[in-house]
DNA sequence: GGCCCGCATGTAAACGTTTACATACGGTTC
DNA sequence: GAACCGTATGTAAACGTTTACATGCGGGCC
């Protein structure tokens, strides 16, 4: 491995001079500053992000925490956080599948030293975990976390309002008999678009039927159930709306199965809007999430923490 | 930020002492490790990872070079490859959006010093911009690149036996008037699967014909307009091989536009069974692509480069 | 009792950088 | 020609760890 020793003796200059031509601060004299530069990649001379950092206590990456890889949201998300972070010259480091406590305990540790701060997206992490892992106090910015706590930056999709807005849409089409597939009761994002759900139903003075209201648990075999569940009852629903795109696909295959037509018969939405909604057939209705920009907001509010003032 | 010297004074022992206690290595006393873990707990001590690295020369990361972030495939293959590192104890770092030779050269510059080992997967980075950018040398898996040198280790899709099972097995319903809807001629990809068709068509003894083998670029857009081409021919093709699926659904659309029953008056197959794949109507026929598992190899590769005798 | 051994711990040098401070030197200014 | 200044360079101490080597000590063996 070449250092900034070698360059340094092969140039006849010290290893002052060779940092600062490669850290591009300090004065040096032009013919020096060629020379050095002609000896490095002579000699394949790279700097050592590692040592780097390690003095200037300056990573240029900041650290991403996810319960899982799987799935488009996620890849979504990863994409915008991408996106902004080399916007501003910041690199990923990954981490995912921190199913319970001690994973994410390990993961965080894993993160000291290697970041400038991290975006954390694992739904669910209680608030204890959270603070007692924060080693010392580098940045975080909590990203659709169901811990709306005041403490961190968040960000966080408005599930309510997407909710209320794509049920209102239903019952302006004349929908009176309106059911949800809703998700695990204990996942926030899920709880919050069924209280859209139910909001939406207030606003139009609709009663609730509590038949109406299935649990799912965000995959499409669980809309595919519910749906038929639903299917079942002797006052049929005319309007689904499913807390998430999979179990809204679910959904339309459960009808496909029976012969349902959709929309005729019984209508179908969903939420995430994820590419495939656009290609199912019929074409998904949905609530748009800008995934993407998620991550990139996310990104954002770190970056802004790291340099209040720069930006 | 807490160090190993705080926690040291603190717990009225050495560094080496609490560094052994850490690092797990080297014989403690029952007592004085657990008077360290205490008083490293009390202190919020978390070993700072790029310290330790930058002196063991390990940093239990892998870098990941991708071209983009977007789609399903990359999204698959990052899955792929987290699931085997995380199963060694290893994180990645993900670098993307490399469309240009010196903005790779950035990437892999940045990479060195925190990374073990890289994967690289830039299908159109040419040898020389490779070579001249492994600083030392660390390993280098290559991941489905045009770059089929043996003098890097790499893991590809078998594009050709892909598309010549599929075309013959089009052959095999009786099809002899089989089109393709190829993409970019540069890229490798694409190359092999057109060789594939043309192999599987000559394995039938049926005639090439070039009206038959349509251009596009990987985009739906481009599957639609090849497939508009294709069904204004005199003599139309009966089934027809998109190079990828995203043609073939585009393909699809042009199609449902002509009234063009599927597959009864043309067949349509495609190449990579994305998800999407099983959710359009009908459902397209296609080369499934273990994706995840590309990157599950390639990482098992990289690391097999670490450590060759421990695994 | 002298010797050796093994265990627990400490000391200090590394790892590859950056950077505050010191130094050297040529050119102004009085 | 002394005093000063600015620019280019060198010296060496940091950054937070690991680890080779040294030290001290208690016990078993002859």
């Amino acid at each position: 491995m070449v250092t900034i020793r070698d360059v340094a003796r092969e140039a006849h200059v010290s290893v002052a001079t060779v940092s600062r031509v490669f850290s591009g601060a300090g004065p040096v004299r032009e013919e020096t500053r060629r020379r050095v530069r002609d000896i490095a990649t002579a000699l394949r001379y790279v700097p050592h992000g590692g040592a780097r950092s390690l003095i200037t206590s300056k990573t240029s990456t900041i650290g991403v925490l996810l319960p899982d890889l799987y799935g488009e949201f996620f890849s979504e998300v990863i994409r915008g956080i991408d996106l902004a972070a080399r916007r501003s010259g910041y690199h990923l480091i990954l981490s995912s599948s921190h199913n319970d406590r001690s994973e994410f305990e390990g993961a965080m540790r894993a993160m000291r030293g290697r970041v400038d701060g991290v975006i954390i997206m694992s739904p669910d992490i209680d608030a204890q975990a959270l603070m007692s892992n924060l080693p010392d106090s580098h940045p975080v910015v909590l990203l659709n976390c169901s811990l709306r706590c005041a403490a961190f930056d968040s960000v966080n999709i408005d599930n309510t309002r997407g909710a209320r807005a794509i049920v209102s849409h239903l019952v302006s089409h004349g929908h009176k008999r309106i059911a949800i597939i809703a998700g695990a009761p204990r996942n926030v994002d899920c709880h919050e678009r069924q209280l859209g759900y139910r909001a939406a139903l207030r606003d139009a003075s609709i009663d609730r039927n509590s038949r109406w209201e299935t649990p799912g648990n965000f995959t499409e075999d669980s809309g595919f159930e519910a749906m038929r569940v639903l299917l079942k009852l002797r006052a049929r629903p005319t309007a689904v709306f499913a807390a998430n795109d999979s179990m809204a696909i679910g959904a339309l295959s459960a009808l496909r199965e029976a012969g349902v037509k959709v929309p005729e018969e019984v209508a179908v939405a969903g939420f995430d809007d994820i590419p495939i909604a656009r290609h199912v057939n019929p074409p998904l209705t949905s609530v748009h999430v800008p995934i993407a920009e998620l991550g990139e907001r996310a990104t954002d509010k770190l970056l802004d923490a790291f340099a209040p003032n720069t930006r």
